[in-house]
DNA sequence: GTGAAAGCGCTAACAA
DNA sequence: TTGTTAGCGCTTTCAC
């Protein structure tokens, strides 16, 4: 609060103030072991009159930056804004702060670029990075990786149910009477068969429900381009075929709002059924009402801090956290007019 | 790229193996004067192998972090991300890195976590924080405000027009013959008059318009709490009122879609006029369709991170940037009933 | 063109 | 309990 011009105040001033040494300001700081009460006010006295606030980069260097990184691939994305919303809430109240990194492309350079010392600790959702990499950032700085399947050694995961969320969704189309049920997902990259991301996960389960049932010549599955809007191309082109699903289920909630877009533009509103993925408020609004798969994002978010801080703390068996799925349903999913 | 392992490689290592001096590196990585080609290759070489990365820490500690902090209010505000997808973008193929700071309450702990030496320069977007106050963060280092109509010295600023944005708003529903016009807005710290905010402006741009068509006695203003449902409990108040308004003016498109779903709820979608502000990607949505004012919040992003890295290339004279607001007209603006 | 050396602000041994 | 001291990894004069 306190107003401080020209030249920062360094731990140096301080200490003079006070008139103690340096290491005993530290201490203070830092709430370290072996400082008395008296010399704990004249420091925090001088501390207040001089606005002080320590370095991050001087206290990186030397141990701890006291920063958490959490590095996102889509700022955008309501599913991501969940997770912030997540860590920033587990993350308050602890001497550690937040900060968000924007990956922009490849994420190893955001990664990279957290890891460089900037922060104490990594959050990761990063679906398109290699394991064997990530084992080893792990080796360097403690991580937490969300969304992701496999069972690494070196870091934490946070993933939620997507066999069970997809299956919830599948039985709750088929209880309406679909068969021509459509799978309309990410681009091929993030969801390549056995790389684990909730993706692949969610379209491999939608392959093998359809072909329990029987359906298998009925699976057909798009991909919107990795621009938004082009869901909606997406849609189109699905509904332009031969024999069009009844059914749509989205990837997730922001994939579902383009089909919605590209239905109702086509004033066909109601008449396809059509599910999300991640339950984003926007689902609840009335006037999309759509039938979503609530796994907690912001409980996976908050799990994720809690679990970084945990091996702040020394942990070091890696854990792994999955939240539940269940399927909320709405007016979206119509039933089967065939 | 490549893999290391263990404790991380320092500038002195690469300076080891490539059998030149720590200085040589750092001139080097930072492309300074007085390097020969021989000596360079020789370095890269050696940085390739070892995987060397500059450590952050050390480098803030002695100049540059080569990091631009964005603050942020409410990660999750639709316009927001538009703030941060078009930093992220002007920051892209600069040497620079973008980060994310949302804040948790007073900005006032955000920015000045920021400003501990994390970062080069920083962005915020902090409706409450003093003017005073900011002027003299801007001493200590660069800064870009955004969504201010004071006209600082020490800092630059990006601004929407508020008061035409509003205006436009105002003389479309008139020409759809509404006059009881309410204006549902932010919690009143964020309104304060004379605090220059952009709900400010524009809750005293709507007054001064009402009172100029003269209708001021049917002046109606009412606040959302903090919450973002809770947008739909003060559209619930407002319709209760003895003499409700046949149009509501929100503060933006976020307030908005409260709004819509409190009307939708209640059986009378389309029954009442609604805009919203930012025209973000659900406005145009074909569900939503909400009429708007458009005041290009990538460019908004885009433009503060420009006009940081001019600061940070030696520009010391403010500047201000403001950004066109122009109404986008959609199906959410009904005729006056009455 | 190249390298030696000082020091940025802080923490962690260790001495006193 | 308190202070002294030696760096953390890097940049930056300033000699060579």
């Amino acid at each position: 609060m306190s107003i401080t011009k020209g030249r920062s105040v360094t731990i140096s001033d301080v200490a003079q103030t006070a008139g103690v040494s340096r290491a005993a300001v530290s201490k203070v700081i830092r709430n370290a072991y072996g400082v008395s009460p008296a010399m704990r006010e004249r420091v925090e006295a001088a501390i207040g009159e001089l606005g002080y606030r320590p370095s991050v980069a001087a206290r990186a260097l030397r141990g701890s930056s006291y920063r958490l990184g959490l590095e996102i691939p889509h700022v955008s994305a309501r599913f991501m804004t969940q997770i912030m919303e997540g860590a920033k809430q587990a993350v308050a109240g602890t001497p550690y702060q937040l900060v968000l990194a924007p990956a922009h492309g490849p994420e190893y350079d955001t990664l990279e670029s957290l890891a460089d010392g900037l922060v104490d600790g990594i959050i990761a959702i990063s679906p398109l990075v290699d394991p064997a990499w990530l084992e080893d950032l792990g080796r360097r700085i403690p991580v937490v990786m969300l969304g992701r399947h496999d069972h690494p050694t070196g870091y934490d995961t946070v993933v939620g149910d997507d066999i069970g969320g997809t299956r919830a969704i599948m039985t709750h189309l088929f209880d309406l009477g679909h068969r021509r049920i459509a799978h309309l997902t990410e681009p091929e990259a993030v969801t390549r068969p056995g790389s684990g991301t909730p993706h692949a996960v969610r379209l491999e389960t939608y392959r093998t429900v359809m072909t329990e049932a029987g359906l298998a010549d009925l699976i057909q599955i798009a991909r919107r381009e990795d621009v938004p809007d082009l869901a909606r191309a997406a849609t189109a082109d699905l509904l332009a075929r031969p024999e069009p699903p009844t059914a749509i289920v989205a990837g997730h909630d922001d994939i579902a709002m383009g089909v919605l877009a590209e239905i109702a533009a086509t004033g066909r509103h109601g008449e396809i059924a059509v599910t999300g993925y991640d339950n984003t408020d926007l689902a609840a609004h009335p006037l999309i009402d759509l039938t979503s798969v609530d796994q907690q994002g912001m409980e996976m978010g908050a799990q994720a801090a809690t679990m970084l801080l945990e091996r702040l703390q020394g942990r070091t068996e890696p854990r792994r956290y999955r939240a539940t799925a269940t399927l909320q349903v709405r007016g979206s999913s119509v039933r089967s007019a065939g």
